[in-house]
DNA sequence: ATTTATATTTAGAATCATTCTAACTATTGA
DNA sequence: TCAATAGTTAGAATGATTCTAAATATAAAT
């Protein structure tokens, strides 16, 4: 539960990759990018604005909204778009996928395997992916009805949920 | 170019198939069915509207809304959802995936394989998936500038620069 | 340090896709 | 033929995001 500090190595990385791509570092964005990194959900925009301003109350939704543009440039966050309400932001930057909860809304990584082959697609030789999405749905763990085990003959079930 | 007339089989299919989710046959409903059946491009709500007014003119757009919403219930078209911004909508009920063009925004269907192994994820055990969308973005064939071969070290490299 | 140029922040207005509302119309079934 | 239900319609409302223009902060150049 405790939350890191924010860390010299989160801030150098974040005035070097804003750098490179001709941006300043300022105290917005430093402070949102903190406040993407303290919980690893998947905020919306309004949701990193009501996060951020506790901290730093004259902070606008504007602001939140040109910063999580911007980390999004420098390649420090992901926009994560599998609904079509408010797009999500992610600082996993990791390749992963995600794995949607059909019943209450929420968003789980899911990684690759390492040994990612090529994907069973037919895909013409002209169209050359630089990028490939894949997202899941379901009901998470939490949603679904515990699946009842089919009883077996000699075991107990049950003896170790209690 | 020429378009096929109303089919009678893709009529009887829509009926039934309203009908098997309580809903009534109109004549909105079949034209709008049409209109997406006519171009298998994957056209926004407010393109359907448009070329479906043109043969029908007091249609209105929350008509399309309401039955693009339908019809996705239905089963009989797919609501594709790869950009941020408006919805679209497909007709091609095979599963298959898109690919976005960066470039001119166009979408092309790509298929998978026959034998379309498991995806390479790590997924919990306690996940299982409903639904997999995926996604590619890249440059279209008509959008990637034509690879220039790689120059032969006995040419002049520059040379066509001037 | 002071000035100048440029980038960033801000509040609020504007936009766009979509959903909602409430009145009207069409269809179905008694 | 009438009542019940479903569908259509125009326009208002909503929600996420982008735009605007003025104010402020930062960096660069004197």
């Amino acid at each position: 539960m405790k939350k890191d500090p924010p860390s010299a190595t989160s801030d150098q990385e974040l005035a070097h990759k804003l750098a490179s791509s001709g941006m300043r570092m300022t105290a917005q964005r430093e402070h949102v990018y903190h406040t993407l990194l303290q919980q690893t959900d998947h905020p919306t925009a309004d949701e990193v604005y009501l996060r951020a301003k506790s901290a730093m109350p004259e902070l606008s939704m504007a602001t939140v909204y040109n910063t999580l543009d911007a980390l999004v440039k420098c390649g420090l966050i992901k926009q994560v778009n599998v609904e079509r309400t408010a797009s999500r932001y992610c600082s996993n930057m990791n390749e992963h996928c995600h794995f949607i909860c059909e019943e209450c809304g929420s968003i789980q990584d899911v990684d690759f395997k390492k040994d990612k082959g090529e994907l069973p697609l037919k895909l013409p030789r002209n169209l050359v992916p630089t990028q490939v999405d894949i997202s899941l749905r379901g009901r998470c763990a939490m949603c679904r009805p515990l699946e009842v085990p089919k009883p077996k003959s000699k075991l107990k079930r049950g003896a170790k949920d209690r």
